[in-house]
DNA sequence: TAGGCGATGCTCT
DNA sequence: GAGCATCGCCTAG
């Protein structure tokens, strides 16, 4: 499948604007073992000054990525069982990010079933855990720029995408009534309790 | 279909 | 020593 890489023109700065922005965009991953890719349909944006962002509390080995520059990718380890991919957001200085947490499936399907063992098309990238995995996203790939790299790369979004809608973030205690979680509404690869979605 | 819970390793207090 | 931007398996209904 041909996709063609976004420009910095094409993405907005801000993390709140990009959260939105994302949503339709395709996330490639090419490896040795070939190409996967899916179409963004759910984000949360991880702002300045945002208890809940692992860049809270300053910039760490961890999260040093989120302090650079926006379009980086940022891969952390969660729970010890699972990466979470994000893309930053704010000019170097800034920590912040935006989580993806579900995608559609859109090539390299098969490649995608093996690594997640499992041939639910729905659940393949339902949830920022599982598309990592389908993926093979690890910290390896983490601070790679996304506009740039050979292996971890955004494109442009082959369709039209849906309304957008909002609610609270998914999985957090601290700031966990704002309203950050961005999704394509009515889409049924977007992750999360089915009842977590007023407009 | 929804809710409870263990696995597992890193970060922070 | 607690908490965590999760997942998958189990049970109850």
């Amino acid at each position: 499948m041909i996709f063609e890489r976004l420009d910095a023109s094409e993405l907005a700065v801000g993390t709140e604007e990009l959260a939105r922005g994302l949503i339709g965009v395709v996330l490639v991953r090419d490896s040795v073992d070939g190409r996967s890719a899916g179409r963004i349909v759910e984000t949360e944006a991880y702002v300045i000054g945002d208890p809940a962002s692992h860049a809270y509390m300053g910039p760490r080995q961890r999260n040093a990525t989120m302090f650079l520059e926006p379009f980086l990718s940022y891969v952390y380890l969660i729970y010890g069982t699972s990466f979470c991919f994000n893309v930053t957001s704010e000019p170097r200085g800034e920590g912040a990010g935006v989580l993806v947490r579900a995608l559609e499936p859109l090539d390299g399907i098969e490649l995608m079933e093996r690594r997640r063992r499992s041939d639910s098309l729905r659940d393949l990238c339902r949830g920022p855990g599982r598309l990592t995995q389908a993926l093979d996203i690890d910290r390896s790939l983490d601070g790679r720029s996304l506009l740039t790299d050979p292996d971890l790369w955004l494109a442009r979004a082959p369709r039209a995408r849906g309304p957008i809608g909002v609610s609270r973030r998914i999985g957090i205690t601290r700031a966990a009534h704002r309203r950050l979680r961005f999704y394509e509404r009515g889409n049924p690869f977007v992750s999360g309790p089915r009842t977590l979605s007023p407009p």
